[in-house]
RNA sequence: GCACCUGUGGCGGAAUUGGUAGACGCACUAGACUUAGGAUCUAGCGGAUAAUUCCAUGGGGGUUCAAGUCCCUUCAGGUGCACCA
């Protein structure tokens, strides 16, 4: 039979006995393996979605023979720009290209064998699904956890669209290249920022690999200081600032103000140069992401003529600026500037001729701000102590004169969830004149998505849904006048940040999972998806998922207990696949050339799991091989049910690193050690069929089919979808007989063969008696011989 | 700029966590079987050397009986964040 014919043979053998579908009221142990749902592009499967699909399939499918009740699901991550994008394009309506790219990106993964429960499937744009995206919302309502404020959004004036931060990463617009600028919109905010330090705090109950708690922590970028509070000279205001270096407060010679602080509209009158701060004002607006965010341009500001600052600690008066490299989105949105300890200040007061006073020895303010620890000087009652010390003296001072108080910032933000969108949930609320933002009541839920004739985005930066005014229209739920609901739709994050809970129990009608489900299948055990996704969804995720519990809605606070990420696979050239480099590889066209077992071999075979690895045609070639030479070890077979004497330890240590590697995404030494084990099989005249069959249940998890087919070929009953998985017999792993290097000063001169339990004496002995090893110690004093169990022997002689 | 990761044959990569560096695969070389081979099998394959032996895990130093592995330093590449006070 052919390859192609035997996969497809296998996978309807699995699919009609429905092996793969996991119970939810099951006595076995459970296992819940997650992998990132696609977004069905148009461009289909790509050969990264194997890699990591081959990975867990494979962990899964061991999982399962080791008696677990696994589930291992798929679905689809279908709303969003791309999709939108792709429907305006095609001039496809997008619910019709989402059907037929699910088709084709389904249709790809069955070719490959993949054991998913399909029984479970759902896509995000399914209103069955969206209604409890929906639902899930109106919590985040209820508890005052979303509200609607005026924010900027990234607007571009070419597409007149407004854009998602990721759409408009650098600045630039990423479809039309024009630059984003920005646009004061009305928006949908999720309050994430109350959950930093709960999301930093959760990273603890779980075991996610240590760059993806890395790039959390840093994202949500937790810093101590102190908020320090500076009268504002003439007035009942303070100027709130935010410092990490508090005990350098006698070294600020100046302050500076963000472009949008709200004191300059509140002190208009009295800034003598309102016209040219204005000016600034309106300069920072206009420039973008890009040009602001530059760290290697030259500092700009304007000082503020009218408004000073009165210092907390000396009551001294401190000048007050204006200038963009203050952020209004962090801290309080001001500064005190102290330029003989901080860079940019540095910068901005050498610029504009600001003096700067050094409150700590060391460094030389001619040339450079000191950003060091020493002593203080110029500083008061913290003369003679380090940082430590002065941060914690300042800290009491400034709490008993009641001008600050320890503060903790974070850089993590609250969500923006509304997109001015027609492809994704509509936000299910009206508003209405007299009552404000009402939720539409959840009876009524699902608010479906209209069927529209145009969907482009419009002029006005409205969402398309905007114009269908008889959708819009509406009843108020709470006083029943004519009220208009809300037209922006949610971000596609949304959809997937609770996905995983709806496979628990996916066609319940009644609630978003049911409760029983929920306890059963608990915490993902093994969540895996690319490194992209270690920030912004896998958070999103998490605080969502954390809201729900403090709802008691879901029985743990986080989701996953394990999150893993896969490397790319980048083209032959080493560069990331794309059309314009012309290295794409079609996973259809590897299937059809080497067949689907050999292709999630080689990807699994390719390199370490967690990092890139380059494609190779011949490293397919070669994994084919590998699975022929195994093919054809059927041909030697003897009908005997033990293991042959020579190779059983072999078999044993086998059994121990697969099962090990697989549990632990070393793939690649798993194949490898599968191949060493065809080796020696082939070494020998003759293998048993319980060595065979061992062979092929360990290959079975890797490849599936070819495996599957050659144990029925061999004449047993019994599939190996349906038996248990090898065990070992630890004392077998090890060999009986080992040979060891012996070195003399740590060089190799020889190797002796040993039995395992002989001891170190007689190691010794027969170490002394090589050859070899004579002839380098001839002569010399034996300082000493260190012998290691098992390992190597070493004589160190004078 | 800061943080993190990675540097091992012609290539992808192993190395039981301090114990015989280069497993396994690819590519390559020679041979066998063949009408044929882009099939299969056998042997070889880091560098130098006739052998013995020496040199080799980006470079330099150190700890140790023993270092790819630990420490210091330096170089190169990658990723993330990027004026976060």
């Amino acid at each position: 039979m052919k390859t192609a014919e035997i996969e497809k043979k296998w996978q309807k053998i699995w699919q009609d006995g429905h092996y793969f579908e996991a119970k939810n009221d099951s006595d076995k142990e459970k296992y819940y393996i997650l992998v990132e749902f696609p977004y069905p592009s148009g461009s289909g499967l790509h050969v990264g979605h194997v890699r990591s699909y081959s990975a867990l399939d494979a962990m899964a499918r061991m999982k399962r023979m080791q008696g677990y009740n696994v589930l291992f699901p798929m679905g689809w991550d279908a709303f969003g720009a791309p999709a939108e994008q792709y429907a305006i394009k095609n001039h496809i309506y997008p619910a019709e290209a989402v059907k037929e790219n699910i088709k084709t990106f389904k249709g790809q993964i069955m070719d490959l064998g993949m054991s998913f429960d399909w029984s479970r499937e759902f896509a995000t744009t399914d209103p069955e699904y969206y209604k409890w995206t929906q639902w899930q919302f109106l919590q985040f309502v209820k508890k005052g956890m979303a509200y609607k404020a005026e924010k900027e959004i990234n607007w571009c004036p070419n597409c007149k669209t407004g854009l998602s931060n990721e759409d408009a990463a650098g600045g630039v617009c990423e479809r039309c290249g024009s630059v984003v600028t920005k646009k004061l919109k009305s928006q949908w905010i999720l309050k994430m920022s109350s959950y930093a330090e709960r999301l930093l705090d959760g990273l603890k109950d779980t075991e996610f690999e240590e760059r993806i708690k890395l790039a959390q922590i840093n994202w949500i970028g937790k810093s101590i200081g102190a908020e320090v509070d500076f009268k504002l000279k003439d007035t009942e205001d303070v100027l709130k600032v935010f410092t990490t270096r508090c005990d350098t407060l006698f070294g600020a010679t100046f302050m500076v103000m963000s472009p949008e602080h709200q004191f300059l509209t509140k002190y208009k009158k009295r800034i003598k140069n309102i016209k040219e701060v204005e000016a600034y004002q309106e300069e920072a607006k206009l420039k973008s992401e890009i040009e602001r965010t530059d760290v290697t341009k030259d500092k700009t500001g304007v000082k503020i003529e009218g408004l000073v600052a009165i210092n907390p600690v000396n009551n001294q008066e401190v000048e007050i600026w204006i200038s963009d490299y203050v952020l209004a989105s962090y801290g309080t949105g001001a500064i005190m500037a102290v330029p003989a300890h901080d860079e940019r200040d540095y910068a901005f007061a050498k610029k504009f001729n600001i003096p700067i006073i050094p409150v700590i020895e060391g460094g030389d303010i001619e040339k450079e701000a000191y950003v060091g620890d020493g002593l203080h000087i110029n500083s008061g009652f913290l003369d003679g102590l380090n940082k430590e010390e002065s941060i914690n003296k300042m800290l009491e001072f400034l709490a008993e004169k009641k001008v600050g108080k320890k503060t903790t910032n974070y850089r993590l933000q609250d969500w923006i969830f509304s997109r001015q969108r027609f492809w994704g949930e509509p936000i299910p609320m009206i508003y209405c004149d007299d009552c404000g933002w009402v939720p539409v009541p959840e009876e009524e839920l699902p608010v479906l998505l209209p069927t529209v004739a145009h969907y482009e985005p419009t002029d006005t930066g409205e969402s398309p849904l905007a114009n269908i005014t008889d959708w819009v229209n509406t009843p108020c739920p709470k006083c029943g006048k004519m009220a208009k609901r809300e037209t922006d739709t949610m971000p596609n994050w949304a959809g997937s940040s609770w996905y995983w809970l709806r496979y628990m129990d996916a066609h319940n009608d009644k609630e978003f999972v049911g409760q029983d489900a929920l306890k059963y299948w608990g915490m993902v055990d093994y969540y895996n998806g690319g490194m992209e996704h270690a920030t912004r969804h896998l958070l999103y995720a998490r605080f969502w998922h954390q809201f729900l519990y403090d709802q008691g809605l879901v029985p743990t606070p986080e989701p996953f207990k394990k999150r893993v990420a896969h490397g790319m696979i980048l083209g032959s050239n080493g560069e990331k696949m794309s059309k314009s480099r012309g290295n794409v590889i079609n996973p259809d066209d590897m299937v059809k050339l080497y067949g689907a077992d050999a292709l999630r071999c080689y990807e699994l075979f390719i390199g370490d799991y967690e990092k890139d690895a380059a494609w190779s045609d011949n490293g397919l070639k070669g994994c084919k091989r590998f699975l022929d030479r195994v093919e054809r070890l059927k041909d030697k077979l003897e009908d005997k049910d033990s293991y042959t004497p020579e190779l059983e330890s072999i078999i044993h240590k086998t059994i121990k690193k697969v099962t090990n590697d697989l549990a632990n995404m070393k793939y690649n030494t798993a194949v490898s050690s599968l191949m060493i084990l065809t080796n020696a099989f082939e070494e020998v005249k003759t293998i048993t069929k319980k060595d065979y069959q061992t062979l092929l249940v360990l290959l079975n998890p890797i490849a599936p089919h070819i495996t599957e087919e050659l144990n029925e070929q061999i004449g047993f009953k019994t599939k190996i979808v349906e038996m248990k998985w090898p065990s070992y017999d630890e004392a077998k792993t090890v060999s009986d007989e080992v040979t060891i290097g012996v070195q003399v000063n740590g060089k190799l001169r020889g190797e002796v063969t040993i039995n395992v339990s002989e001891d170190s004496e007689s190691i010794k002995a027969k170490a002394l008696e090589n050859e070899n090893v004579k002839r380098h110690i001839e002569g010399k004093e034996i300082v000493k011989v260190i012998v290691i169990q098992g390992k190597i022997a070493n004589i160190v002689v004078k």
